[in-house]
DNA sequence: CCAAAAGTGTTAGCGTTACACCCATGC
DNA sequence: GCATGGGTGTAACGCTAACACTTTTGG
């Protein structure tokens, strides 16, 4: 599964961001139409994440690709239709204003509001989903999903179209500061047209996945 | 991965109990002599958690397996000689006053003292463990390593067991009991032959594994 | 001056740890 | 009575959520 937050098309959501999905649509059968996710056989040389890597070449930038971790394995034998396939699935993250060339049977989707999928590759979606929104809260994975500089309120807006609830930048700021995920560059941004105070930019402390405080946070409101 | 929390032989850990894995000893070429842990090539008919148990079977009895969940893949294309293998690993838990039967060529080790270990094995084990500790915290997992009833001391001793460092009796019941993952059954325990109040029992509310908190507790003191 | 956006301060609350203290039993 | 082990009470702390308030910009 590869995510990114992106805007919506104006009419589904108001032009929010919202977290999307990289589907493609199946061209034969079975399941003539239905969308699927991105994969494929695993070579006799490879081990899974370089399997995982050279598949999404084709559909996507690789340079894009900020972060790749596995997340579970699907095996009922009757899975899918003919011989035996055993699924792994992954965990892909895309920074948020990269917009990578697409093929043309390809498009993102935002999880919100899924099409009809093949196979099992709907509750794949959603397990990923589940996953990416517990570790927002205790590692730095953010990181995958955000520019390499940007402000808070855009930091607030990737987090909250991720975890699918609204987020206080004050408090996502304190959080992320306190466990050193993001570091002030000192350089502020230019206000918009409206006005407004400029903001102070940030980037991410590390690149690199690192599981920061395995006392959660980023709970839903209430 | 099967994990016991058992009570060390008398020489290692003065006495005192002791998370235990099981393990067992190749006979034959390629690293003959060296433990591995079980497992076995899964079947076309079945899936990955019947193969496990499937597997299991010849080793330990299954009725003490209260516990099975998958944890991570393992694809390296040379992880072991001769043809492609894919390892997928487990975490399996036997409650700890039970017994079973052991094969010959199998035995417990303890964690924290594991023997020379055949092809990857060792990081797997590193890594189950790891996953464990992490679970005690947040899930009721517990319920798979504890006897039926139990005194808190009982639990307790099985909680340091498992995650490695001290456990407060108090912190532990208060932690557990807010969470509803143990529940008084209205009886004591005698006391010992020593004297002391008897204890009050418990048993876990639920059998079944459920994550009860995203916030993790029982961290290491200090 | 006003609206807009960013940033700071403050408060309240939950959950956990640490530890002192009281209770019940056997000898 | 005394040692032993079980249980309760309490205080302190860390971290987070919620929100009012101040600061800085463009028009």
């Amino acid at each position: 599964m590869v995510f990114q937050v992106r805007p919506g098309r104006a009419s589904d959501t108001d032009g929010k961001t919202a977290l999307h999905v990289l589907l493609w649509q199946r061209a034969l059968d079975p399941e003539r139409g239905k969308w699927s996710l991105p994969g494929g056989r695993l070579g006799a040389d490879e081990d899974l994440t370089s399997s995982v890597r050279r598949q999404l070449a084709e559909k996507v930038d690789l340079r894009q690709l900020a972060h790749l971790e596995q997340l579970a394995v699907f095996s009922d034998p009757a899975r899918v239709p003919g011989p035996r396939t055993i699924a792994s699935s992954f965990l892909g993250l895309v920074p948020s204003p990269a917009t990578p060339e697409l093929p043309p049977d390809t498009r993102w989707h935002p999880v919100s509001d899924l099409p009809e999928m093949a196979f099992d590759h709907g509750p794949m979606v959603e397990h990923a989903r589940n996953r990416l929104v517990a570790k927002l809260s205790y590692t730095n994975i953010g990181f995958a999903l955000a520019p390499n500089e940007f402000a808070l309120s855009t930091l607030r807006d990737i987090y909250s179209a991720a975890l699918g609830h609204h987020v206080d930048a004050t408090n996502l700021q304190r959080v992320l500061e306190r466990r050193q995920v993001i570091t002030r560059t000192g350089t502020t941004a230019r206000s918009g047209r409206s006005g407004g105070r400029p903001a102070a930019l940030y980037r991410f402390t590390e690149s690199r996945y690192r599981v920061t405080d395995e006392f959660a946070a980023l709970r839903p409101p209430g």
